[in-house]
DNA sequence: TCATCATTTGAGCAATTATTCAACCATTGA
DNA sequence: TCAATGGTTGAATAATTGCTCAAATGATGA
């Protein structure tokens, strides 16, 4: 693997270049887990009700038409990717989206959807 | 699943609210596609390396430390998800960024990692 | 204290995914 | 036409993921 393209000495300079702008390791592997997080239907229905108030699991879990543990196991990992926060009272536990720039985010992302690809 | 908070009737209206807020199947499942191209390590020092200048399939390869053909199944993705469009040229591919929405996303995730979260 | 409700957790399983390998296609130049 | 190079593709496989189920935790009120 990684063999390099025989031919020219410039693909050699472009090769460097494009190694400089690729973040490091770590800073690589948190994006990808902030998009990753993103990357699903069912936490992304969760993220969409969130815009706008705050839920309880159990409001999510309706909403999202799956079991309660499910949507904790998709709640843990928004929250372990800072995405979300939450707050207790009494029994509940009420989400909400961490902070604006997820809310602009998010529809910014649909936006983008509506008019990039009339379909598909 | 998909039981309902029992105690209260604020629940339901809540419920209602959040899921006028979710978009529909179709629109949410785009954004999802959108989002997981993006939350993958390879393809992210792919979209990296291609802010700033256009690349072929075997830079790419050289720069992510891969197989061209694993590099090849990656871009595919990329292309079907509209996120990079590509030029050929002899036996080369050149592939871009779709668009400056992409290279503006890019950038300011990695902002937003280096504010939000000083280690993990 | 006990029963109940909301939530979390861990194991297990089916589905998905990222990579490799081998084969193939496409362009070039001899 | 053939050999060489860049790239794509499909099958196979190991690793990861999303959900379910059962069990546990925590808070409340009787």
């Amino acid at each position: 693997m990684t063999e390099i393209c025989r031919e020219h000495e410039e693909h050699r300079d472009r090769i460097a270049a494009g190694r400089r702008r690729v973040p490091d390791r770590e800073a690589l592997l948190e994006v990808a887990d902030f998009f990753d997080a993103l990357g699903n239907p069912t936490r992304l229905k969760i993220l969409y009700a969130l815009t706008g108030a705050e839920l309880c699991t159990c409001d999510l879990a309706s909403i999202a038409e799956l079991s309660v543990s499910a949507i904790s196991h998709q709640l843990r990992i928004l929250r372990d990717r800072k995405i979300i926060s939450f707050r207790k009272e009494g029994k509940n536990v009420f989400y909400r989206l961490r902070d604006q720039h997820i809310v602009d985010l998010l529809s910014v992302a649909l936006e983008h959807m509506a008019e990039g690809a009339p379909h598909g």
